[in-house]
This record gives C-alpha cells, sequence and structure tokens, in this order.
DNA sequence: AAGTGTGTCAACCGCGAGCGC
DNA sequence: AGCGCTCGCGGTTGACACACT
C-alpha cells in the first residue's frame, strides 16, 4: 500500500521509503535532531526533500508513535474533539499521544465516518418508527462523544525509548551536523560510497539503539 | 481463474503562518 | 514593508490488498 519510488526532475527520490531511507533518517535524527528539515537530507544522505523526511518521521519513525487498533477512549476522543473544532487534525493528534494527525485523518475517513454515518442513518430510521427509541440512539452518540479519556500518558513514560531520547536529547553532539563526525570531506564522496560512508557512521548508532530493545520493525 | 470494485493508508501537494533579514 | 525561507497543516492521490462477481 505505498507508492512505487520515482524520481522527481530534481533527482530527488519519491515513494515508498526503503527500509535503508528510513534507517538513515532514523539515526541522524535520533542522534542531531531535526535542526533544518531543507538541509537534513543533505546531512543524514538521502536523495529525499526535506518534506518528506519531515513527513516520513512524524508519521512513521518517531519513537513514540503508537501504532495499531485504536481503543474506545482513543475513538471517543477524536469524536468529540471533532465535533468541537472541526477537522482540526493536529490539534485531535495533540491530545491522542502516539498517534498521528495523518493516521487519526486516515482513521476518521476510513472507520469513525462511517460508524458515525451509520448511527446517524439507523437514528433517522428509527424516529420515523418511534421517537423513543430514536432519543435513545442519539443519547448513546452523545455520550461516546462526550466520554473524554483523561489517562493518555501512562504509556510512554518511563520506556525504554523515553530514556534513550532523554539521554541522546542532552548530549553535547546534539546539534552538530553530521559531517562533523569524521575529518573526511563529505561532499568529496561519490553518491554510492556517500551511501556506505553513512551507513558505517549509522551502524554504531543502531546498535546502540538496539541496546534499549527498540524495535524498529513495526 | 480472471476481471472489477472497494477499502486502506502512506505519501504528496498546495497553502498559509511565522520568522529573519 | 516586503521578500524569501522553513515549517506545519489539511486535503487529496495513488497503489496495494482484499472482496466480490
Amino acid at each position: 500500500m505505498v507508492r512505487a519510488p520515482t524520481y522527481d526532475e530534481k533527482g530527488m527520490k519519491r515513494g515508498a521509503w526503503s527500509k535503508e531511507e528510513d534507517d538513515k533518517l532514523r539515526a541522524y535524527i535520533l542522534r542531531y535532531g531535526h535542526w533544518n528539515w531543507t538541509q537534513l537530507p543533505k546531512f543524514a544522505g538521502l536523495s529525499r526533500s526535506g518534506k518528506s523526511c519531515r513527513l516520513r518521521w512524524m508519521n512513521y519513525l518517531r519513537p513514540d508513535i503508537k501504532h495499531g487498533n485504536y481503543t474506545k477512549e482513543e475513538e471517543d476522543t477524536i469524536i468529540k474533539t471533532r465535533q468541537q473544532h472541526g477537522n482540526k487534525w493536529a490539534l485531535i493528534a495533540a491530545k491522542l499521544p502516539g498517534r498521528t494527525d495523518n493516521e487519526i485523518k486516515n482513521y476518521w475517513h476510513t472507520h469513525l465516518k462511517k460508524k458515525i454515518d451509520k448511527k446517524t442513518d439507523s437514528a433517522d430510521q428509527e424516529h420515523e418508527e418511534t421517537s423513543q427509541s430514536d432519543q435513545a440512539e442519539r443519547q448513546e452518540i452523545n455520550l461516546a462523544a462526550t466520554t473524554s479519556s483523561s489517562d493518555h500518558h501512562h504509556h510512554a513514560v518511563g520506556s525504554p525509548v523515553n530514556s534513550l531520547c532523554e539521554d541522546i536529547s542532552t548530549r553535547d553532539f546534539w546539534t552538530q551536523p553530521f559531517v562533523s563526525d569524521s575529518e573526511n570531506d563529505y561532499y568529496s564522496l561519490s553518491s554510492d560510497s556517500c551511501y556506505e560512508y553513512t551507513i558505517d557512521i549509522f551502524d554504531p548508532v543502531m546498535q546502540e539503539l538496539q541496546a534499549f530493545d527498540v524495535d524498529f520493525s513495526s
């Protein structure tokens, strides 16, 4: 379910991300942060636009991203917040730690919207038959919409990922450009050797991350 | 088995806000 | 004030997976 890789007129790769690209981006950002999305792909050895890198990191690679099924509480929060503020996906995402605006947007369009429409339709039908059962239906919808989750933050606190991020973020190399890791002239490398070169540097970083049992395979 | 329709979701696009010069 | 740049947001697209005929 991904776009086939293509190249634009500037030679920038588009479409699905490979594992190697993910590893490069993840390792670079965990080490140096995203100090400038436009410049980042150049330093990270990626033939991607900054925009594409940012999207990949924000929506997929961030260590605190939660993948998988939504809980009833999360669904309720989405429904309720959307009722209050409209399609403010970033705002909704802020209420659901680990979920991204893009994911929530997709989830709304593919699951929740239909669910709500279905409920509304059945409620309308029942209204024609009996106003009493209709009221109950609406109450159920309202109840779902007004039930909020107050316990979204417990999952990540104290996790290995968190301590890892805190650890890395406090190191003094955090803001240093990637090229400073080497005395070699990064830009003098060919694209092929550049790739090998970055992988060589990222290997220890990835091993360091794996030591914390961080699972990047999902 | 093959063709077609539908669902899903990663990725792209365009726009506006914010900031520095 | 005006320009250029970066970033983030929301809407949309595209391609794969699966269901259906």
